[in-house]
DNA sequence: TTTTTACCAAACCATATGGTTGACTATATA
DNA sequence: TATATAGTCAACCATATGGTTTGGTAAAAA
């Protein structure tokens, strides 16, 4: 699979999405991570290995505890592919949009 | 499925971004379609009905020829959210960057 | 030292996904 | 009319995905 693929493919998932958007408040423990889900904790593991393999977090092994952070690299490189797409694809959408709509300018 | 979900699941094939890139230059047929693809016109069918689904893009029989083109609404819809997105987190990734690298600024 | 905690690993399961082939329908064309 | 073309449908297959449970290990706490 493509870097794009599994980046778009890990953002597919409500649960992974939800992980995503923890760790932009900081760094967790797994267990911080798995505890507002309604799923195992080997669940939630699982989504994080995921996430991990695909290189947008970090996990380091702290005594017994297992913690994850955003891995900042991966994300720019995620970050710069949406701006790309969003800044060739607006104008074409508006454009298509107006088009259908028949609305003109 | 959300709706977020089937966007980002739809993205997540390199095939289906393809047909989406294909579609940009305006609409085409089924077939036309499937013609760059080293595949059955009927993994390339279900591409786009998957697409079509999701509310992407919109079919139009006509006589034994089906049209596709992308479905503006939609679009916009899937715009809006990457605009959102990406309004964002950049400064967070930014931010994060700066601080991981050390960069200070 | 014993017990609890945090996590991993393996086996398993149901369903989804991405592809195939073959048979069919409907429309153009010769 | 006969044939070729565009596409669908249904059945099938292999693999991926998202979850479970059970049993283990290593570290922290009692």
């Amino acid at each position: 699979m493509s870097n794009l693929d599994t980046t778009f493919a890990d953002l597919s998932d409500v649960t992974r999405r939800a992980i995503f958007g923890r760790l932009m408040q900081g760094e967790a423990r797994l267990s911080d991570l798995a505890a507002p889900f309604d799923m195992s904790q080997t669940a939630v593991s699982k989504h994080v290995r995921v996430l991990s393999d695909a290189g947008l977090l970090e996990l380091e092994k702290r005594g017994r505890t297992r913690h994850c952070r955003l891995n900042a690299h991966a994300m720019k490189d995620a970050s710069d592919w949406l701006t790309d797409y969003q800044g060739f694809w607006p104008q074409q959408f508006n454009n298509l949009a107006r088009h259908v709509s028949g609305q003109g300018e």
